[in-house]
DNA sequence: CATCATGATTATGA
DNA sequence: TCATAATCATGATG
């Protein structure tokens, strides 16, 4: 902007006007008549406080901010208070452990940021108008009668302008939010099919621990490691494998034989094991449903156990698979031809199996 | 396009 | 809080 020497003389000339008219001579006079007129026409102030009302909205999109881990909890005085409220979420961490998707993560920051920076422009406008006409008012106090009361009343109407403005990006942020989150839930929700290394590696675990197919923890992320897959998809895989396969054993027989001849060949000493276990024959139909695992031990543990012991004492060893069924009886009717079919091929393999069917709760 | 397979979500119960 | 069972929705296949 070129400031000439116009526009110079100019402020000049205001400037000096208004010294003109603060001292003259019939200032006073001017100003008690301004008083007068203002005391006939002016309507009462009223109170300030009557931006409080339509808070309720304000405070879900603040809670939602809030629990979106884009408004951090506030220490700012105003609105202290609903954010007090939200607090009452402790889930103000985006520790949602379910979230973690990196792409949504990136979104959100963004649009945290985009968030903060419009704030705090926002807060920023505010203040310096606020000053702005704080300062006229003041000004113009001396010219003609401006409580202060009124300045506040005033201050009051800008800052009520501006928490609209601000409610105004707050819920624009919500928006924003909700339609990332349903991206990203549709996105979650869109089936991807596991790679082969995934499905191998959770289907041995799942077919060598028939008897318990209950990973723990560690196992799960053992096998979400081995997998590329998230902990959580493994939880699933084996929810969704347990109800299946109880559903369908037979349909998953050949898919049984695969897995456990694989991890059963690993073994170095398959061949001696497969030996040993068909010298067993078949145990009597009766029979095989007593036979004790010991908890979720490997399988070959349990082969070697079984193939040289009798039942041990006690048989209090399936207490870990009560999950799998709690009725010992059912076996005999719904499990033994299975399992016949299955061990006509892999005798061995029946051993390892036949403790699983004994608990498995009828369909 | 119909059908099955399968990963994810939801409702329910212990 | 976890497991189960049912269900949803999509991917794969013929």
């Amino acid at each position: 902007m070129a400031i000439t020497d116009q526009s110079l003389d100019e402020a000049q000339a205001r400037i000096t006007r208004k010294h003109a008219l603060n001292c003259h001579r019939m200032k006073p006079a001017l100003f008690s008549v301004l008083c007068e007129i203002k005391e006939k026409t002016v309507v009462s102030i009223r109170g300030i406080q009557e931006e409080d009302p339509p808070d309720a909205q304000l405070m879900r999109l603040d809670n939602m901010l809030l629990a979106e881990g884009v408004s951090r909890p506030e220490k700012r005085g105003r609105g202290g208070s609903a954010a007090v409220a939200s607090t009452a979420t402790p889930g103000g961490c985006p520790n949602d452990n379910n979230i973690e998707h990196s792409d949504y993560r990136a979104k959100l920051s963004q649009i945290r940021q985009i968030y903060h920076s419009e704030l705090e422009k926002y807060e920023q406008a505010c203040c310096e108008f606020t000053t702005h006409v704080t300062n006229l008012l003041r000004e113009q106090s001396r010219m003609r009668p401006v409580s202060t009361k009124e300045i506040e009343y005033m201050v009051g109407v800008i800052h009520g302008k501006f928490s609209a403005i601000q409610m105004q990006l707050k819920q624009s942020t919500c928006e924003a939010l909700m339609t990332l989150r349903s991206r990203f839930l549709d996105a979650r929700r869109k089936r991807q099919n596991f790679s082969k290394q995934a499905t191998e590696v959770l289907n041995e675990y799942f077919y060598s621990h028939l008897s318990n197919p209950y990973p723990s923890e560690e196992a799960k992320e053992d096998l979400a490691r081995k997998g590329g897959i998230t902990v959580s998809q493994v939880s699933n895989w084996f929810g969704n494998k347990r109800i299946r396969y109880k559903k369908n054993m037979g349909k998953f027989q050949e898919e049984a034989t695969i897995y456990t001849g694989k991890s059963a060949m690993d073994a170095t000493k398959a061949r001696a094991l497969e030996s040993q276990a068909s010298c067993l024959s078949m145990p009597s139909p009766g029979s095989s449903g007593a036979f004790p695992l010991t908890s979720d031990g490997d399988t070959f543990l349990t082969l070697r156990t079984l193939a040289f012991l009798q039942p041990p004492p006690g048989g209090n060893c399936l207490q870990s698979q009560v999950g799998w069924g709690t009725v010992p009886g059912s076996l005999g009717s719904c499990g033994s031809s299975e399992w016949g079919r299955l061990s006509s091929h892999l005798p061995l393999l029946l051993i390892s199996y036949s403790s699983a069917p004994t608990t498995w709760s009828p369909l």
